[in-house]
DNA sequence: CTTTAATTTTATCCTTTGGTAAAATATATC
DNA sequence: GATATATTTTACCAAAGGATAAAATTAAAG
């Protein structure tokens, strides 16, 4: 019940299926792709706990005895899911320069975040839930991975308001406001369609959305 | 297992105990009090299918069937909690008021909405895991209530664009938008821990946090 | 075509979970 | 302080949920 041992995420690639003969035949890879996308949406709909395995394996179109054959736990199953998210939740901070204008940096920053709310809308969900469920799982990542990488990145947004290309904001904060605005495009996305009639599937709506947290956003912290 | 018949939060102030006799004795009273305490608590980290009664009647120190006694199942415990949240969290948009500034008012709603945030953190992650597990309840209320609202608010907004008190910003944007910042706080509170290892509890950093959206904000938005 | 290995199904187990019944205890009222 | 009422505890129950075993089926290899 511990659903955590050690440091799970970015080392043991493939926890599950330890010593394997030769992997991964076709109906291997599309299976396990099926479930990884059912597990996704009913994680990201009632979290770890509140999901279960039938709802999983309906929602892929095989039985539950058959799930357990590709993912032979629900942690492990949770485990892979939160592996996938956490590879592309982190990608695109990586990838500020501070070589380049914060200006140029800092919307390409915000249009990648805005992106993956569009492509992967479950996925932010399910991320979302695991911060909310205490991170349980993701804790030991954001204790060291993600607060270095942050750290860093803050290091630069820094450099720009020293350089004078960038209003006097708080790093921290900066990155926190990005996370919040684009992220909510995803993780309240039922709200947002019951208020408005749209999601960010709509291009014209993206694209609205995409300019309009860029205007205020760059507004307020350039000098 | 329908989790909602028709429109139950705003109607149906008390659900539970139709015909009582004389009600809410002392005890009465506080035994309510530190059920919806706990089980704000544990809602807030699992969701509604996520937590369990046992988790909740722990929580709040009593005896499962004890707490039973109180709310008579486990979706009307879910109803009363969502009741009292809705209204503090519906509160402050309310109180928007064109007659003033824009300046003044925005600002003004920042702050209320951050008070939120640092007083009722569980709350506002209840409130998300609502939304992310579709609105099962909230939905119509969403629909209608919140709907109205809002849209007498983005008109206020509106209003001062056309007065030229704010720049050209969209309304519902611009809501969407100190919703995600403020809530962010309260509904990914753990990761800002580990990152900043600080909460709004922390009053020099509830201050920085909240001075600092609003001068990014305000810089934003105002001409 | 067999034979072997991979996949799927069926039957089943044990624990957890929401909920009930009824007995026991405490509280209030006369 | 006896009696009625409110509260709490103890003992259960049926359904759901995670997981396993073994049989049945399908696919792959020779």
């Amino acid at each position: 019940m511990t659903l955590n041992q050690g440091f799970p995420l970015p080392a043991e690639p493939d926890a599950d299926r330890a010593g394997d003969k030769r992997r991964d035949s076709r109906i291997q890879i599309r299976n396990r792709e099926k479930i990884l996308d059912a597990a996704t949406e009913i994680f990201s709909m009632y979290g770890y706990r509140g999901a279960t395995l039938d709802q999983i394996a309906g929602k892929a179109a095989m039985s539950k005895p058959n799930l357990l054959y590709y993912f032979s736990s629900k942690e492990k199953l949770y485990l892979a899911v939160l592996r996938d998210i956490l590879e592309i939740w982190l990608q695109p901070l990586k990838e500020l320069d501070e070589r380049e204008s914060p200006e140029r940096e800092i919307s390409a920053y915000i249009d990648q975040k805005i992106r993956f709310s569009q492509l992967y809308p479950t996925a932010s969900r399910v991320f979302a839930n695991e911060i909310a469920a205490g991170a349980p799982v993701l804790k030991p990542v954001l204790d060291s991975y993600l607060r270095d990488i942050v750290k860093k990145k803050a290091r630069v947004i820094r450099k720009w308001v020293k350089r004078g290309e960038l209003a006097d904001v708080d790093p921290y904060h900066l990155i926190m406001m990005i996370w919040a605005v684009t992220q909510h495009y995803a993780d309240f996305a039922v709200q947002i369609d019951s208020l408005l009639g749209k999601s960010l599937d709509d291009e014209r709506f993206y694209n609205q959305t995409r300019k309009h947290i860029k205007r205020i956003l760059m507004r307020g912290i350039l000098k």
